[in-house]
DNA sequence: TTTTAACTTGCAAAAACGTGCAGAATATTG
DNA sequence: CAATATTCTGCACGTTTTTGCAAGTTAAAA
């Protein structure tokens, strides 16, 4: 690989950061050929980038800062009052015939388990854990395959993204990664961001379901703006989503213990 | 799987930890040759995770530190000894890097959770617990999406045959709702009749797990004869089985309690 | 019991790190 | 334009981390 024309610290800095932000790792050894500089100066650039806090330093070069999502089925076994109450209100949006499009997430398993008996309605997600949960509900549901994603634990890719396009439902269930009044909604996972936005493409009116703490980040890859949010149902004060309502979302609040 | 671009103590160490924390077991040995060091750095790695008190190091190398509240997909399954020692014989088929297709039911979701970790595996599948339990052992899945068959707890239909008729596995796993020497396979659903008859094409050898109690009866849709069965895993006596063997069939016997 | 595999400990080589420094490149100022 | 200051870069040296190996010990399995 070739170096830009302009060999900077700023210059590499920006594009090392931008391959972090995406999810790389840099290794120090490989960008020294890449920039045809010595690994100190790598070193040096990555030294900088720790100091904004954009990169973890590891021997050898560097990894993204956040923490990998933890996998889901830890975020499931404990059990989650607020999540539970957010569940039991969003409940309250479904009805029997309605076609629901669920996403992943703990919050949305919890939610598709709190489900009353629908005859009438069809449940379509990718997430296992959640057609297990609407099945065992008898209600019709309708399983996206595709590659399984390790860090949200349901189906993702492009064969999941175009059976999801297939799909015409009246309602679908968000999870978020993070949500800012401002950015709209965001996922840490590329493929999920994936899945996340064909869902809202293919619903008629999109519902995001999330805790408090969720709020006013951001994270890697964006999903959708806020105009494009019906329903946001969440635990958060008043005060911390009042910025939400200027954009046109109708609120769902959750006052939890 | 091949080793991390970056492979430190701590990227390993936090690749681990979540493993565990997804509910996987540490075998030091394929770690060694997944990350391609020797077994001990693992053994050092596992170490540090036993010192922050993330796992219980065992012989061989780790295992969740806390008994977790079983996840979701594990209560689908009742424990059931005779089962449990099938799945159990059944798992000394795999090897890592093998294509691996799996039909539903009870007997293969215990299979499934008994899979050790298979980082260089592909666990194909339409039944969303075995995806879930597949993918807690950290091994690649595939989940075969379609409409949900309320009877069987997995994917079925067109949509699904059609999609599992593209894999193409080394070995393929087959629960049975009826098994005659004579007639061969059968199921109690048309459309899961389907189904593993696509498996059994989709595969280069086809492996039958079953309990003695399905033997000798027949059921209302034929899948294959036993010509094009390969294995047979069940707890029957040598007596009850000995016309399979006749039939070219291999026999793995279990003598439960 | 014997045998095998895994564990512990110690050690040495390799790789990476931090620091200081001097020359080159670039920007700033007169 | 010239002189100066600042930044950037590569290198040398000593230190730390990481890793694989070997010898002796322990635990499990046959």
């Amino acid at each position: 690989m070739t170096p830009p024309e302009l060999n900077n610290p700023v210059v590499r800095q920006s594009i090392l950061r931008q391959r972090v932000e995406a999810g790389g790792t840099l290794v120090a050894r490989s960008l020294a050929t890449e920039f045809d500089v010595s690994p100190d100066t790598i070193r040096r650039d990555i030294l900088t980038l720790e100091e904004t806090g954009y990169v973890q330093r590891v021997r050898g070069g560097a990894v993204p800062l956040v923490a990998r999502p933890t996998p889901i089925f830890s975020r499931l076994v404990t059990e989650n009052p607020s999540r539970d109450a957010l569940a039991e209100k969003a409940v309250g949006l479904t009805a029997d015939g309605m076609v629901l499009l669920f996403d992943g997430g703990s919050t949305l398993i919890s939610l598709a388990q709190k489900l009353p008996t629908m005859p009438n309605s069809l449940v379509v997600t990718s997430s296992p854990a959640i057609a297990l949960a609407s099945l065992a509900k008898a209600i019709p549901t309708v399983l996206i395959g595709g590659r399984m994603s390790i860090a949200g634990g349901l189906a993702v890719g492009a064969e999941t993204v175009k059976a999801i396009s297939q799909i015409s439902a009246d309602l679908c269930f968000l999870g978020a990664c993070a949500l800012d009044p401002e950015s709209g909604l965001w996922a840490d996972d590329f493929d999920e961001a994936a899945v996340k936005t064909q869902i809202c493409a293919s619903s008629a009116r999109v519902c995001v379901v999330t805790t408090s703490e969720k709020l006013g980040r951001s994270a890697r890859h964006h999903v959708i703006g806020c105009k494009d949010i019906d329903l946001l149902v969440t635990d958060a004060t008043h005060q911390a989503v009042c910025a939400f309502e200027t954009e046109g979302l109708e609120l769902l609040h959750v006052y939890s213990a």
